[in-house]
DNA sequence: TGACTATATGTGCTTAGTGGATATATAAAC
DNA sequence: GTTTATATATCCACTAAGCACATATAGTCA
């Protein structure tokens, strides 16, 4: 039957996952789509209509900042940069999660006592 | 600004929070309500529009079964039980937790090391 | 030179699931 | 017999995901 589990609407945290990506250096979407799926949190590359969708957005809210880069072959690249208020809002994130590890920890030791 | 971190489309672990809790004995729609609030998935209570809806999907997939009681005062209630499959299910849920926790360990431990 | 390919970014559309309001039903209370 | 409390269920608007497709640029190569 292959019942899919952990469905419902995955959290996926691509928000944390590019911040996370561009605080190690300024970086543009390709990349960044293979970048964010190390962290594990999705099955496979994020569609990248997806990362740029959120690439946009967070730019537009000034979590990060964009130049285009016109050098090297191919088309121009929208190069991503974090900025400190994205610093921030990576912050919060990383405490929303510990939260979630814990409850998610709580929940297991009740199944595991149960 | 207060940035709805954690937003996006929040796991809120619904399915498995029911399972647990019928597991604990067979329960009905009222109860289960603030009984899976306390797992800590959910910032207070959840609707309650969402905990039927979930729980008839989940005893049409044979997950749990459910029997009137007419007893005691008040309209009857629909008791529901965990079936044998509904326990498998909960059983992958928790390996699906677990790996959920692993990842956001994995990326916490990233971000305070970076 | 012009079709083809690779790289890169961006848009449109369908669907699924949430969240909240509201509807239905029963029985006790007064 | 109207109101209140308990209990279950449905309806609808909204949002985000998922995926397919559109646009753009510059090399490759016949």
């Amino acid at each position: 039957m292959s019942r899919k589990v952990g469905g419902e609407k995955k959290q996926r945290y691509m928000q944390p996952s590019l911040l996370m990506a561009l605080r190690e250096g300024p970086n543009y979407g390709y990349p960044l789509i293979s970048a964010i799926g190390e962290y594990g949190f999705l099955s496979g590359d994020a569609p990248p209509g997806m990362v740029y969708r959120h690439l946009r957005q967070m730019d537009e809210e000034g979590l990060v900042t964009s130049t285009w880069d016109a050098e090297g072959d191919g088309p121009a690249k929208r190069v991503y940069s974090i900025t400190p208020e994205g610093e921030e809002v990576l912050g919060m994130w990383i405490e929303h999660m510990e939260q979630q590890r814990d409850r998610l920890d709580a929940f297991i030791a009740r199944y595991r006592k149960g």
